[in-house]
Order: structure tokens, then sequence, then C-alpha cells
RNA sequence: UCCCCGAUAGCUCAGCGGUAGAGCAUCCGGCUGUUAACCGGAGGGUCGUAGGUUCGAAUCCUACUCGGGGAGCCA
């Protein structure tokens, strides 16, 4: 019977056949434990040289790291296994010798494991945070479904900036000048008043030269925008959203959260409603705390988490000073020097997850807004049209990818958090 | 772009002015319950590159290259 070691728990006294990879090996004179790995988890199989005679015994204490087999034996359970069960060995058969394999049981450093990447994600930690990621990749559809949300697929190639302040990856689009997108939003925009509520879920690029564990060059962002949504209803689903996809991963991966040795307490806790602040209480927590920080300056990464460490959950800080933020957000009506705008900051000092505001419904102050941020308003011309043919208030935001599930997995960076991951002056594999 | 740190065996590191080292990996041998198994043995090096100081440089100095951490910017 042909299986997977995910499903070995329902084949204990059978004979069954597992295909897989040499992960390790342990020998001890007349009897070998092989440790085989299918990418659906590791099972460690006992190859008895009394049971299976001297000729295969031979050539299982030939099997290299990291070689793919095909074993067949008979499921055990046993509570010397770390697993659980264990295979008696029947039969191996080698598929393909693999020779010095590069990456042993053993420390290595950051750059050697990047470099290697490609055979790095082998590993049950990589494996565990590359399924989790599946995982809230699936919980961010069957959420933003249920919610009545359409998927759309905004361009990776844009003809412009859509905001004005950060740096853009260059292209050449045949005879004109093209950029990598930065953002699907203002895209989204224009979707969400096709279908309503929208949704984008792809990769995003910035040419910034920023080397943090929080930056990735090339990351992945989910951007939901809402027609007939205002402030309060956008905070209100993203709180909904985030709690969502940390319950998801709670439910559905409990193995993976307990190879990376997550601490899941911290995520249980994470339901609504989250603690909100506005700027003008979080510069005076600020400035009360000890930080030099006046109102209208930016929130630096220690303010955040500084804040951010006083709770239990995300934290909101809202409506910041108009001037700092981007030019698309609507003023609030009461007070036009702050925007409706939100950051929701994840704890722990992983810093800002989410971004978003309500937009600018108005085309009289949208066009002011170009005009004060000089930007080219012949490029956008089909963005302003948005606000001529029956423009609604509406609001949406973004979610970082990687920096969630850093969070959710206890990373110590993001370029964990996907499997190819594009950094300053990294590119290879 | 700026600040700090690093580069020695395939990998992780020690050595910091006087003959190049350890653990793991690899190969050989031992062990019937190992858990990054363990025990014994063997092979394995232009000490990132280029200059300089010195009787003598992996070690001290300068520049460069590559990488790591952080800041700014951002998600």
């Amino acid at each position: 019977m042909r299986t997977s070691i995910g499903q070995i728990g329902s084949f204990v006294g059978e004979t069954v056949t597992l295909e897989g990879w040499l992960y390790n090996k342990r020998s001890s004179g007349k009897i070998l434990f092989l440790q085989v790995r299918d990418g659906t988890g590791l099972i460690q199989c006992v190859v008895v040289r009394n049971e299976v005679g001297d000729e295969l015994f031979e050539r299982c204490r030939r099997l290299t790291q990291e070689s793919s087999i095909v074993v067949s034996g008979v499921v055990r359970r046993d509570e010397r296994s770390q697993s659980g069960y264990e295979l008696s060995v029947t039969d191996v058969t080698l598929v393909q010798e693999s020779a010095d394999y590069p990456i042993t049981l053993k420390e290595h450093g950051v750059d050697f494991l990047l470099d290697h990447r490609h055979l790095w994600i082998r590993t049950p930690r990589q494996r565990a945070i590359l399924k989790i990621r599946s995982e809230v990749e699936r919980a961010i559809s069957e959420f933003l479904h249920e919610q009545g949300f359409t998927r759309v697929d905004p361009p990776i190639l844009t003809p412009s900036s859509c905001e004005d302040t950060t740096e853009l990856f260059h292209t050449q689009y045949f005879d004109e000048e093209a950029y990598l997108t930065q953002s699907g939003q203002m895209y989204c925009e224009a979707a969400a008043m096709a279908l309503g509520k929208v949704y984008s879920m792809g990769p995003t690029f910035r040419a910034e030269k920023s080397k943090t564990r929080r930056h990735l060059i090339e990351f992945w962002m989910v951007e939901p925008e809402m027609a007939f949504y205002q402030h309060e209803d956008n905070l209100a689903l993203q709180e909904q959203f985030v709690s969502h996809i940390v319950q998801h991963v709670l439910e559905h991966c409990p193995h993976e959260l307990e190879v990376l040795g997550r601490d899941t307490s911290k995520l249980s806790q994470v339901r609504p409603p989250f603690p909100r602040l506005t700027y003008d209480e979080a510069i005076r927590w600020l400035q009360d705390h000890g930080h030099d920080i006046q109102w209208g300056d930016d929130f630096g990464a220690p303010h955040e988490t500084a804040l951010a460490s006083q709770y239990d959950r995300p934290v909101f800080i809202e409506r910041y000073p108009t001037q700092i933020k981007a030019f698309y957000m609507q003023p609030d009506p009461q007070r036009p020097e702050v925007v409706l705008c939100d950051d929701l900051l994840a704890p722990e000092g992983y810093g800002e997850i989410i971004g978003g505001s309500e937009r600018i419904h108005d085309y009289d102050l949208l066009q002011q807004r170009f005009e004060e941020h000089d930007l080219p308003l012949d490029g956008y011309g089909w963005y302003l049209d948005l606000r001529r043919y029956g423009s609604v208030p509406h609001a949406g935001f973004g979610l970082g990818l990687e920096r969630t599930i850093a969070w959710i997995c206890g990373l110590e960076h993001v370029r964990e958090a996907i499997p190819f991951p594009r950094l300053l002056y990294r590119l290879y594999p």
C-alpha cells in the first residue's frame, strides 16, 4: 500500500510503501535507524540485520544523507519514536544517490544557508514555516470569500508610481518606461467600484536599500478594498481578519508551531477587539516615556516597538497627521489636519503589519492633492475618473504577508517567511 | 546613504607577532534501540583580495570586495 508519512497512523500493523528522502541515519552494528522524510512528515525506519539479511542491510548502511529512496515495511506504534510511529523495514530501493550533501544537521551560518536556500527548505523547521505560510494564504482567501469579497489580480508592470515617496524598480516596456508594482491599491479601488468588495494578493517590489529583519525587496501583500466602507468599518474588518488568520493557524498547524517552538499562548489572545490609540495619544505616551518625538513626526522602529509592547495583541494607531501620510487619504471631517488612516502594529516587536485608510472620494479634493504633491495628472486620469462616475466613500488596507507570518511563527527575520527571499544584494538562488 | 561587526578545512569556530588547530561532515573500523547517537583511526588549508610595517604577519596598519546586524525609508 503506497502512502505518505502524514497518513501513517491509519496503517498500523499493515505493510506500506513510502517515497521520500533520507534525512539522517544512525547505526548500531546490527541495527540501523533511517530517518526518512517525504514532505508530509518524518519517520524512523528500523532495519534489523537478522530480519532483512546481509545484502539489504549493507545497502542501507551505505545510504547517504538526502538520497531519494522508496521504503517498504510494517507500521508499528512505538513510544520510543518521537512521532509515535516506526516502520519495520522489509525493503529499500535507491532512486538516486546523493553525494556530499552540503547542509549537515549541525549549525550553519546565515550566508551559507541563504546560498543553499534551494536545499535549506528541506529541513523540518523551514518546512513548518512554508506550511504555515500556505495556511495563512488559505485563511485569507477563505475569510474574504466568506465575507463576499472577489479576488482581483492587479498588474505587476505599471506605468508609474502609485505613491510618491518610495523607490521603484525600473524596467522597459518596449519603447516605454515601466515600473514593477509597489502596491495594487489604486487598481483595487477601480475594481471595488465594479465588484463592491475586492482583494488582491501578490508580490510587490520596493527598490529601497533597507537592510533589517523586517524588510524584503520582493514581498507579498494582501490588499482588500471596499466600496461604501468608512474608517470604522475598515478597522472592524481588519481586527476580524487578523484574528481569523491567527486562529486558523492555531487550529490547523499545531505540529508546525511546535517544531518552531512558538509560544502559542500569546497567539491565542489575538481576538477582537484590538486596542486603539490615536496618533495624538501615541505621541503623548511616547513623550511621557522619555522619547524625543514631536507632533508631526513619523514613528521610527523603536517607537513602534515601545508602543506595541504594552499590549498582548495587535494595536491600532489611527488618525495620523495629513502631512506625513499618502496623498489619497481622506481627511477627518472634524480635524482636517489628520487623516482617517490606521497602522496595525504586531506585538513582540514585529512592527507594522497593516497600513490602511479611508480614501478620498471627492474629485476636487483629490485633484487638489495631486497638485500639492506635484503628481503628473495625465498619468492618473483613470484614477481621477473613479471620482467622476459614481464616486462613493471607500476604504481599504494592505497586509504584509511575510511580516504577519514572521510574527505568527516567531521568526527572527522575514527572510525565512518566503520560499526564496529577495534581499538587498542577494538575488541567488 | 550612514553606523557597528565579520571573512581561517566542505560546515561551525578557536588561534590575535614565532612550525595551521578542534568539533561536525567525508572515508575506514567497532557497537542490536539510536534520538544533532557514541567510540577509535585517516585524508582534508595560497588563513577574502591587494599593498604596507616587521628578522618574521592568519595575527598589526591601509584600501578594496563580499556578507551580517541596525538606522533612515517602508509593509
